[in-house]
DNA sequence: TTGCGCATGTAACCAGTTACATGATTTC
DNA sequence: GAAATCATGTAACTGGTTACATGCGCAA
Protein backbone atom coordinates (compact mmCIF):
# COMPACT_ATOMS: atom_id res chain seq x y z
CA UNK A 1 0.00 0.00 0.00
CA UNK A 2 2.45 2.15 0.95
CA UNK A 3 4.07 2.75 -2.18
CA UNK A 4 4.27 6.36 -3.19
CA UNK A 5 4.76 9.70 -1.22
CA UNK A 6 2.39 12.25 -0.98
CA UNK A 7 4.37 14.78 -3.58
CA UNK A 8 3.62 11.65 -5.67
CA UNK A 9 0.00 11.82 -5.02
CA UNK A 10 0.16 15.57 -5.94
CA UNK A 11 2.33 14.69 -9.02
CA UNK A 12 -0.37 12.36 -10.20
CA UNK A 13 -3.35 14.60 -9.13
CA UNK A 14 -1.81 17.26 -11.39
CA UNK A 15 -0.87 15.05 -14.14
CA UNK A 16 -4.58 13.77 -14.03
CA UNK A 17 -5.96 17.20 -15.05
CA UNK A 18 -3.22 17.42 -18.10
CA UNK A 19 0.10 16.61 -19.51
CA UNK A 20 3.16 18.72 -18.00
CA UNK A 21 6.63 18.76 -18.01
CA UNK A 22 9.06 18.63 -14.68
CA UNK A 23 9.67 22.10 -15.46
CA UNK A 24 5.91 22.92 -15.53
CA UNK A 25 4.99 20.89 -12.00
CA UNK A 26 8.18 23.17 -10.54
CA UNK A 27 6.57 26.54 -11.56
CA UNK A 28 2.58 25.11 -10.23
CA UNK A 29 4.80 24.53 -6.74
CA UNK A 30 6.25 27.60 -6.69
CA UNK A 31 3.62 29.61 -7.62
CA UNK A 32 0.80 27.95 -5.65
CA UNK A 33 1.49 29.31 -1.75
CA UNK A 34 -0.49 26.46 -0.37
CA UNK A 35 1.41 23.71 -1.44
CA UNK A 36 3.50 22.16 1.13
CA UNK A 37 5.59 20.89 -1.90
CA UNK A 38 9.19 21.88 -2.86
CA UNK A 39 9.85 23.20 -6.54
CA UNK A 40 13.44 21.80 -5.90
CA UNK A 41 14.56 20.17 -9.09
CA UNK A 42 16.43 17.51 -6.66
CA UNK A 43 12.77 16.47 -5.29
CA UNK A 44 10.84 16.70 -8.33
CA UNK A 45 12.58 15.19 -11.09
CA UNK A 46 13.60 12.11 -8.78
CA UNK A 47 9.97 11.78 -7.90
CA UNK A 48 9.02 11.48 -11.58
CA UNK A 49 11.41 9.11 -12.74
CA UNK A 50 9.95 6.83 -9.46
CA UNK A 51 6.54 7.48 -10.40
CA UNK A 52 7.07 6.25 -14.42
CA UNK A 53 9.66 3.15 -12.69
CA UNK A 54 6.23 1.92 -10.97
CA UNK A 55 4.42 2.53 -14.05
CA UNK A 56 2.21 5.23 -13.10
CA UNK A 57 3.08 8.16 -15.81
CA UNK A 58 4.79 7.91 -18.87
CA UNK A 59 7.11 10.79 -19.85
CA UNK A 60 7.47 11.14 -23.76
CA UNK A 61 10.19 13.89 -25.29
CA UNK A 62 8.57 16.65 -27.13
CA UNK A 63 11.20 18.11 -29.79
CA UNK A 64 11.13 21.20 -31.78
CA UNK A 65 9.16 23.26 -29.02
CA UNK A 66 11.00 26.72 -27.63
CA UNK A 67 13.97 25.70 -26.40
CA UNK A 68 15.70 22.67 -24.83
CA UNK A 69 13.85 19.39 -25.54
CA UNK A 70 10.88 18.46 -22.49
CA UNK A 71 9.74 15.67 -21.26
CA UNK A 72 5.87 15.36 -20.97
CA UNK A 73 4.66 13.18 -18.30
CA UNK A 74 1.31 11.83 -18.70
CA UNK A 75 -0.63 9.69 -16.10
CA UNK A 76 -1.07 5.71 -17.09
CA UNK A 77 -4.47 4.04 -16.36
CA UNK A 78 -2.41 1.98 -13.49
CA UNK A 79 -1.47 5.56 -12.60
CA UNK A 80 -5.30 6.85 -11.87
CA UNK A 81 -6.41 3.30 -10.61
CA UNK A 82 -3.84 3.70 -7.80
CA UNK A 83 -4.68 7.56 -7.23
CA UNK A 84 -8.43 6.84 -6.61
CA UNK A 85 -7.47 3.95 -4.51
CA UNK A 86 -5.38 6.13 -2.25
CA UNK A 87 -8.30 8.59 -2.62
CA UNK A 88 -10.89 6.25 -1.77
CA UNK A 89 -9.25 4.83 1.45
CA UNK A 90 -11.43 5.79 4.87
CA UNK A 91 -10.52 8.23 7.54
CA UNK A 92 -9.43 7.20 10.14
CA UNK A 93 -8.33 8.94 13.73
CA UNK A 94 -4.69 8.46 12.90
CA UNK A 95 -5.43 11.08 9.71
CA UNK A 96 -6.69 13.78 12.09
CA UNK A 97 -3.22 14.43 13.33
CA UNK A 98 -1.86 17.56 12.06
CA UNK A 99 1.52 15.90 10.53
CA UNK A 100 -1.28 13.78 8.09
CA UNK A 101 -3.80 16.41 7.61
CA UNK A 102 -2.04 17.60 4.36
CA UNK A 103 -2.61 14.45 3.30
CA UNK A 104 -6.50 14.42 3.81
CA UNK A 105 -6.47 18.09 1.98
CA UNK A 106 -4.64 16.95 -1.02
CA UNK A 107 -6.80 14.11 -1.19
CA UNK A 108 -10.03 16.13 -1.55
CA UNK A 109 -8.57 18.79 -3.86
CA UNK A 110 -8.55 16.22 -6.81
CA UNK A 111 -11.97 14.82 -5.38
CA UNK A 112 -14.07 16.81 -8.34
CA UNK A 113 -12.10 15.57 -11.04
CA UNK A 114 -11.86 12.02 -10.21
CA UNK A 115 -15.07 10.75 -8.91
CA UNK A 116 -17.39 14.22 -9.15
CA UNK A 117 -19.37 16.24 -6.39
CA UNK A 118 -21.45 13.31 -4.88
CA UNK A 119 -18.40 11.35 -3.78
CA UNK A 120 -16.44 15.03 -2.69
CA UNK A 121 -19.21 15.71 -1.00
CA UNK A 122 -19.66 12.35 1.19
CA UNK A 123 -15.75 12.97 1.52
CA UNK A 124 -15.99 16.04 3.24
CA UNK A 125 -19.18 14.50 5.56
CA UNK A 126 -16.83 11.75 6.54
CA UNK A 127 -14.16 14.01 7.66
CA UNK A 128 -16.06 16.47 9.36
CA UNK A 129 -17.69 13.46 11.80
CA UNK A 130 -14.28 12.20 11.93
CA UNK A 131 -13.16 15.69 13.03
CA UNK A 132 -15.64 16.50 15.59
CA UNK A 133 -15.75 12.77 17.38
CA UNK A 134 -11.69 13.96 17.32
CA UNK A 135 -11.57 17.53 19.04
CA UNK A 136 -13.15 16.38 22.33
CA UNK A 137 -10.30 14.45 23.28
CA UNK A 138 -7.76 16.81 22.49
CA UNK A 139 -9.58 19.99 24.19
CA UNK A 140 -9.90 17.35 27.26
CA UNK A 141 -6.04 16.77 27.15
CA UNK A 142 -5.60 20.65 27.41
CA UNK A 143 -8.01 20.78 30.27
CA UNK A 144 -5.09 18.60 31.98
CA UNK A 145 -2.73 21.05 31.19
CA UNK A 146 -2.90 23.83 33.96
CA UNK A 147 0.60 24.42 35.13
CA UNK A 148 2.18 24.95 31.55
CA UNK A 149 3.49 28.14 31.61
CA UNK A 150 1.32 30.43 29.38
CA UNK A 151 2.92 30.25 26.58
CA UNK A 152 3.19 26.33 26.41
CA UNK A 153 -0.57 26.39 27.13
CA UNK A 154 -1.29 28.86 24.17
CA UNK A 155 0.80 26.88 21.76
CA UNK A 156 -0.80 23.82 22.66
CA UNK A 157 -4.38 25.69 22.04
CA UNK A 158 -3.14 26.92 18.96
CA UNK A 159 -3.11 23.18 17.97
CA UNK A 160 -6.73 22.36 18.95
CA UNK A 161 -7.93 25.81 17.42
CA UNK A 162 -6.17 24.19 13.72
CA UNK A 163 -8.66 21.58 14.37
CA UNK A 164 -11.46 23.39 14.74
CA UNK A 165 -11.05 25.76 12.27
CA UNK A 166 -10.80 23.19 9.97
CA UNK A 167 -14.23 21.82 11.21
CA UNK A 168 -15.46 25.43 10.52
CA UNK A 169 -14.28 25.02 7.02
CA UNK A 170 -15.32 21.17 6.41
CA UNK A 171 -18.76 22.71 7.61
CA UNK A 172 -18.77 25.32 5.01
CA UNK A 173 -17.65 23.25 2.44
CA UNK A 174 -20.50 21.23 2.76
CA UNK A 175 -23.08 23.72 2.29
CA UNK A 176 -21.05 25.14 -0.98
CA UNK A 177 -21.98 21.83 -2.21
CA UNK A 178 -25.32 21.24 -1.10
CA UNK A 179 -26.10 25.05 -2.12
CA UNK A 180 -24.72 23.69 -5.83
CA UNK A 181 -26.10 20.62 -6.00
CA UNK A 182 -29.71 22.81 -5.35
CA UNK A 183 -28.94 25.40 -7.75
CA UNK A 184 -28.12 22.62 -10.49
CA UNK A 185 -31.72 20.95 -9.98
CA UNK A 186 -33.35 23.85 -9.97
CA UNK A 187 -31.49 24.57 -13.63
CA UNK A 188 -32.90 20.83 -14.80
CA UNK A 189 -36.34 21.81 -13.69
CA UNK B 1 22.97 28.33 11.74
CA UNK B 2 21.32 25.25 10.23
CA UNK B 3 23.14 22.45 12.96
CA UNK B 4 19.60 21.48 14.51
CA UNK B 5 16.43 19.94 13.83
CA UNK B 6 13.27 20.87 15.19
CA UNK B 7 13.36 17.90 17.02
CA UNK B 8 16.41 18.40 18.24
CA UNK B 9 14.69 21.61 19.50
CA UNK B 10 11.51 20.45 21.06
CA UNK B 11 14.21 18.10 22.43
CA UNK B 12 16.01 20.86 23.89
CA UNK B 13 13.47 23.29 25.45
CA UNK B 14 11.89 20.04 27.08
CA UNK B 15 15.14 19.39 28.99
CA UNK B 16 15.45 22.81 29.60
CA UNK B 17 12.42 22.40 31.47
CA UNK B 18 13.68 19.18 33.55
CA UNK B 19 16.63 16.55 33.36
CA UNK B 20 14.80 13.56 31.07
CA UNK B 21 15.56 10.27 29.69
CA UNK B 22 15.37 9.18 26.16
CA UNK B 23 12.06 7.13 27.50
CA UNK B 24 10.36 9.83 28.94
CA UNK B 25 10.84 12.01 26.15
CA UNK B 26 9.75 9.76 24.10
CA UNK B 27 5.79 9.01 26.50
CA UNK B 28 5.69 12.93 26.17
CA UNK B 29 5.81 12.84 22.24
CA UNK B 30 3.38 9.80 22.63
CA UNK B 31 0.81 11.94 24.72
CA UNK B 32 0.68 14.93 23.83
CA UNK B 33 -1.51 15.31 20.40
CA UNK B 34 -0.33 18.23 19.93
CA UNK B 35 3.14 17.24 18.87
CA UNK B 36 4.19 16.93 15.15
CA UNK B 37 6.77 14.48 16.59
CA UNK B 38 7.58 11.50 16.35
CA UNK B 39 8.21 9.24 19.45
CA UNK B 40 9.86 6.23 17.66
CA UNK B 41 13.16 5.04 19.23
CA UNK B 42 14.44 5.32 16.04
CA UNK B 43 13.87 9.48 16.17
CA UNK B 44 14.72 10.21 19.61
CA UNK B 45 18.18 8.36 20.49
CA UNK B 46 19.71 9.33 17.68
CA UNK B 47 18.63 12.64 17.93
CA UNK B 48 19.84 12.67 21.25
CA UNK B 49 23.20 11.40 20.56
CA UNK B 50 23.64 14.05 17.69
CA UNK B 51 22.96 16.82 20.82
CA UNK B 52 25.15 15.04 23.12
CA UNK B 53 27.70 15.01 20.24
CA UNK B 54 27.49 19.06 19.61
CA UNK B 55 27.62 19.55 23.07
CA UNK B 56 24.44 20.97 23.46
CA UNK B 57 23.15 17.87 25.67
CA UNK B 58 24.79 16.20 28.29
CA UNK B 59 23.71 12.51 29.08
CA UNK B 60 24.10 10.21 32.53
CA UNK B 61 23.69 7.00 33.44
CA UNK B 62 21.48 6.57 36.71
CA UNK B 63 22.01 3.79 38.34
CA UNK B 64 20.28 1.62 41.04
CA UNK B 65 16.96 2.99 40.36
CA UNK B 66 14.09 1.30 38.79
CA UNK B 67 14.27 -1.86 36.10
CA UNK B 68 17.28 -1.22 33.36
CA UNK B 69 19.59 1.65 33.28
CA UNK B 70 18.57 5.26 32.47
CA UNK B 71 20.33 7.74 30.94
CA UNK B 72 18.95 11.19 31.91
CA UNK B 73 20.01 13.93 29.77
CA UNK B 74 20.65 17.36 30.70
CA UNK B 75 20.61 20.47 28.74
CA UNK B 76 24.47 22.16 28.52
CA UNK B 77 25.33 26.33 28.95
CA UNK B 78 26.18 25.73 25.44
CA UNK B 79 22.35 23.95 24.62
CA UNK B 80 20.91 26.70 26.22
CA UNK B 81 22.10 29.37 24.07
CA UNK B 82 22.18 27.81 20.91
CA UNK B 83 17.88 27.11 22.32
CA UNK B 84 17.92 30.91 23.19
CA UNK B 85 19.70 31.88 19.82
CA UNK B 86 17.20 30.01 17.88
CA UNK B 87 14.59 31.34 19.67
CA UNK B 88 15.69 35.01 18.62
CA UNK B 89 15.24 35.04 15.29
CA UNK B 90 13.54 37.34 13.64
CA UNK B 91 10.33 36.58 11.72
CA UNK B 92 10.48 36.52 8.53
CA UNK B 93 7.58 35.74 5.27
CA UNK B 94 9.23 32.84 4.56
CA UNK B 95 8.56 31.50 8.28
CA UNK B 96 4.54 32.16 7.62
CA UNK B 97 4.73 29.08 5.01
CA UNK B 98 2.78 26.22 6.87
CA UNK B 99 6.26 23.97 5.86
CA UNK B 100 7.17 25.84 8.47
CA UNK B 101 4.61 27.26 10.66
CA UNK B 102 5.33 24.62 13.23
CA UNK B 103 8.25 25.78 13.61
CA UNK B 104 7.36 28.95 14.74
CA UNK B 105 4.79 27.28 17.11
CA UNK B 106 7.62 25.68 18.91
CA UNK B 107 9.76 28.38 19.50
CA UNK B 108 7.06 30.41 21.41
CA UNK B 109 5.75 27.50 23.55
CA UNK B 110 9.09 27.75 25.02
CA UNK B 111 9.63 31.50 25.22
CA UNK B 112 7.85 32.16 28.92
CA UNK B 113 10.71 29.60 30.45
CA UNK B 114 13.60 30.97 28.56
CA UNK B 115 12.92 35.04 28.20
CA UNK B 116 9.87 35.61 30.46
CA UNK B 117 6.07 36.90 29.33
CA UNK B 118 7.44 40.25 27.92
CA UNK B 119 9.77 38.79 25.34
CA UNK B 120 6.34 35.98 24.56
CA UNK B 121 4.45 38.66 24.14
CA UNK B 122 6.72 40.66 21.65
CA UNK B 123 7.31 37.34 19.77
CA UNK B 124 3.42 37.31 19.37
CA UNK B 125 3.22 41.05 18.26
CA UNK B 126 5.99 40.30 15.59
CA UNK B 127 4.30 36.82 14.76
CA UNK B 128 0.72 38.78 13.77
CA UNK B 129 2.08 41.85 11.75
CA UNK B 130 3.95 39.56 9.66
CA UNK B 131 0.68 37.52 9.41
CA UNK B 132 -1.73 40.30 8.81
CA UNK B 133 1.01 41.49 5.55
CA UNK B 134 0.78 38.22 4.40
CA UNK B 135 -2.67 37.15 4.36
CA UNK B 136 -3.97 39.66 1.63
CA UNK B 137 -1.48 38.02 -0.70
CA UNK B 138 -2.93 34.60 -0.44
CA UNK B 139 -6.16 35.81 -0.75
CA UNK B 140 -5.30 37.67 -3.83
CA UNK B 141 -3.10 34.62 -5.18
CA UNK B 142 -6.74 32.32 -4.15
CA UNK B 143 -8.74 34.89 -6.37
CA UNK B 144 -7.53 34.48 -9.47
CA UNK B 145 -8.54 30.60 -8.80
CA UNK B 146 -11.72 30.60 -10.09
CA UNK B 147 -11.41 28.01 -13.13
CA UNK B 148 -10.64 25.37 -10.99
CA UNK B 149 -12.93 22.59 -9.87
CA UNK B 150 -15.06 23.46 -6.24
CA UNK B 151 -12.58 21.09 -4.45
CA UNK B 152 -9.77 22.04 -5.71
CA UNK B 153 -10.51 25.87 -4.47
CA UNK B 154 -12.00 24.65 -1.49
CA UNK B 155 -8.72 23.41 -0.44
CA UNK B 156 -6.92 26.07 -1.51
CA UNK B 157 -9.42 28.01 0.75
CA UNK B 158 -8.84 26.13 3.50
CA UNK B 159 -4.97 27.22 3.48
CA UNK B 160 -6.12 30.60 3.81
CA UNK B 161 -8.54 30.18 6.82
CA UNK B 162 -5.56 28.18 8.66
CA UNK B 163 -4.03 31.35 8.27
CA UNK B 164 -6.53 33.44 9.11
CA UNK B 165 -7.30 31.01 12.52
CA UNK B 166 -3.99 31.52 13.36
CA UNK B 167 -3.83 35.45 13.20
CA UNK B 168 -6.92 35.23 15.60
CA UNK B 169 -4.74 32.42 18.19
CA UNK B 170 -2.21 35.54 17.73
CA UNK B 171 -4.70 38.27 18.30
CA UNK B 172 -6.44 36.42 21.76
CA UNK B 173 -2.99 35.40 22.84
CA UNK B 174 -1.84 39.08 22.87
CA UNK B 175 -4.86 39.83 24.62
CA UNK B 176 -4.20 37.12 26.89
CA UNK B 177 -0.75 38.49 27.92
CA UNK B 178 -1.93 41.88 28.38
CA UNK B 179 -4.74 40.90 31.22
CA UNK B 180 -2.25 39.04 32.72
CA UNK B 181 0.42 41.81 32.59
CA UNK B 182 -2.53 44.17 34.22
CA UNK B 183 -3.59 41.98 36.98
CA UNK B 184 0.21 41.24 38.19
CA UNK B 185 0.27 45.32 38.06
CA UNK B 186 -2.62 45.60 40.32
CA UNK B 187 -1.70 42.71 42.72
CA UNK B 188 1.55 45.06 42.87
CA UNK B 189 -0.07 47.93 44.11
C1' DT C 1 30.31 36.66 -26.43
C1' DT C 2 28.33 36.71 -22.35
C1' DG C 3 24.55 36.31 -19.92
C1' DC C 4 19.92 35.05 -19.12
C1' DG C 5 15.65 32.04 -19.11
C1' DC C 6 14.12 27.55 -20.12
C1' DA C 7 14.72 22.69 -18.79
C1' DT C 8 16.62 18.46 -16.99
C1' DG C 9 19.30 16.11 -14.21
C1' DT C 10 22.81 14.14 -10.50
C1' DA C 11 25.53 13.42 -6.15
C1' DA C 12 26.43 13.91 -1.28
C1' DC C 13 24.35 14.31 2.73
C1' DC C 14 21.06 13.77 6.30
C1' DA C 15 17.13 12.71 9.21
C1' DG C 16 13.11 10.02 9.95
C1' DT C 17 10.61 5.32 9.38
C1' DT C 18 10.26 0.64 10.23
C1' DA C 19 11.58 -3.25 12.25
C1' DC C 20 14.39 -5.73 14.94
C1' DA C 21 17.46 -6.87 19.04
C1' DT C 22 18.53 -6.76 23.73
C1' DG C 23 18.77 -6.17 28.82
C1' DA C 24 16.72 -5.79 33.48
C1' DT C 25 13.11 -6.30 36.74
C1' DT C 26 8.52 -7.32 38.43
C1' DT C 27 4.12 -9.95 38.30
C1' DC C 28 1.31 -13.94 37.50
C1' DG D 1 9.43 -19.42 33.74
C1' DA D 2 6.42 -16.64 30.77
C1' DA D 3 4.74 -12.37 29.98
C1' DA D 4 4.67 -7.60 30.61
C1' DT D 5 6.87 -3.26 31.26
C1' DC D 6 10.65 -0.33 31.36
C1' DA D 7 14.51 1.26 28.57
C1' DT D 8 18.10 1.68 25.12
C1' DG D 9 19.79 0.98 20.97
C1' DT D 10 20.95 -0.28 15.79
C1' DA D 11 20.55 -1.25 10.71
C1' DA D 12 18.44 -0.84 6.23
C1' DC D 13 15.88 1.92 3.60
C1' DT D 14 13.93 6.02 1.72
C1' DG D 15 13.05 10.55 0.29
C1' DG D 16 13.99 15.38 0.61
C1' DT D 17 17.67 19.26 0.74
C1' DT D 18 21.35 21.60 -1.14
C1' DA D 19 24.33 22.54 -4.49
C1' DC D 20 26.25 21.73 -8.61
C1' DA D 21 26.43 20.49 -13.76
C1' DT D 22 24.71 20.71 -18.31
C1' DG D 23 22.43 21.91 -22.68
C1' DC D 24 19.86 24.94 -25.69
C1' DG D 25 18.42 29.25 -27.89
C1' DC D 26 17.84 34.16 -27.84
C1' DA D 27 18.86 38.98 -26.97
C1' DA D 28 22.05 42.72 -25.40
Amino acid sequence: MKDNTLLGYALLGLLHQQPLSGYDLRKIFASTPIGEFSDSPGAIYPALRRLQERGLVRGVVEESKGLRKRRVFRITPKGLTSFKAWQSQPIVRDDMMIRRSGELLLRFAFMDQTFGPERALAFLREFARELSSYIPSLRQHLAHANEMPLSGRLALESGVQDYEARLRWARKSIAAYEQRNNESKKERL
